[in-house]
DNA sequence: TATTTCCTAACGACCGTTAGGAAGGTGAAA
DNA sequence: TTTCACCTTCCTAACGGTCGTTAGGAAATA
């Protein structure tokens, strides 16, 4: 199917480069076509890049739902950790992450609209999933704001961002040490 | 001074639209010359980009260096959440920091060498930074890692970063109630 | 007078996009 | 079973536009 083959280039260009720096001659050399022929398969570069954008975040939706279900036995702080080295692993050489996290912080500025209508959902997604985890736990493991999940799942989402910025930006190992740093005081903070 | 102008003129473009984003053209017209004549001053697209990235970080280290300073007779949990203050004004108001932090994330891959020879030290400045002040307060406020303060260091940038790109990503609304929610959980982890 | 700063004009390169048509497969009608 | 129309997918050629950049000269400044 080369019109994945072509979904799949466009990301990761779109990922390294950015919208305005992703050349469609330059995707379509790496897939093996010229650059007409990617109007066959979509209708402008925005809709590549929109397409590709929304395939990234169903992608990445599909491995937080398949994360959670598995890991669904586990202690809390199994969960929570755990959470972090699976997207560290999981995500496509960071490919898929790093482009939505570029595309988040610093979308075009003429698709800002259209990304935003797309990233909100996807946040509240995440954002509810943490808040119900915590709850579910609430016979097993007090935490701090226990009259507040939702608090105490932003407060973890932050630290997710926090080090998952940081795999994107300097790589694996940094990334590690980032995590023995911020882990420990985390869940000291967090738990009752 | 119309050379400062143009430094600051393109460095608002840089940090809005990135590298490859920015025309020439349409930071000349906001300055009031023609596009030529930028090249009276910076000899290339390059040039003007690189020198726009060095004036943004000794600004930015100046006012580092100042906020410790001013804050240095205060008790440590107040320096550290000042910081996050601190940094979010300077992201908010200030495209520089705006800037700063996409270069650093996602540099122009043709700059990517230069651009990290000129971040590493300032990395490297901030964690010291950090790292000083834990063991400047080791007697009035013992923290976790007492052995190791660079650690403790690394996971306060980590949520610093954290919720700063928050800021970046949603507005100074969304941020206030992500400091709100991960910072009684930090202070709570850290302090001993 | 020498240098800096700006201009107009124009360069070649690349951009995203469209036109128009060839090749190949699919499926229904003859 | 053959034929024909219809898609889809790819191509070459070329469009208008913008890009960063240079040449060469005028005006301002020192």
């Amino acid at each position: 199917m080369k019109a994945t083959l072509l979904l799949e280039t466009a990301l990761k260009h779109f990922a390294e480069e950015g919208y305005e720096g992703a050349s469609l001659s330059k995707i379509a050399e790496e897939v093996g076509i010229k650059k007409p022929s990617i109007y066959a398969h979509y209708k402008s570069k925005d809709d590549l890049f929109m397409s590709a954008l929304h395939y990234s975040m169903e992608s990445q939706k599909t491995q937080m739902a398949s994360y959670f279900n598995l890991s669904r036995h586990q202690p809390l702080d199994k969960v929570l950790s755990g959470y972090f080295h699976w997207f560290a692993k999981e995500t496509d050489e960071n490919v898929q992450m790093k482009f939505i996290i570029r595309t988040a912080y610093f979308p075009p500025l003429k698709l800002e609209k259209e990304v935003g209508q797309l990233f909100d959902p996807f946040l509240d997604d995440m954002h509810r999933h943490l808040t119900r985890l915590l709850r579910e736990r609430e016979r097993h493991q007090k935490v701090l704001y226990e009259d507040d999940y939702s608090k105490a799942a932003l407060a973890f989402l932050t630290i997710a961002e926090g080090t998952m910025t940081e795999l994107v930006y300097s790589g694996q190992e940094q990334y590690e040490k980032r995590f023995e740093a911020i882990w420990p005081i985390f869940w000291r903070g967090l738990a009752l």
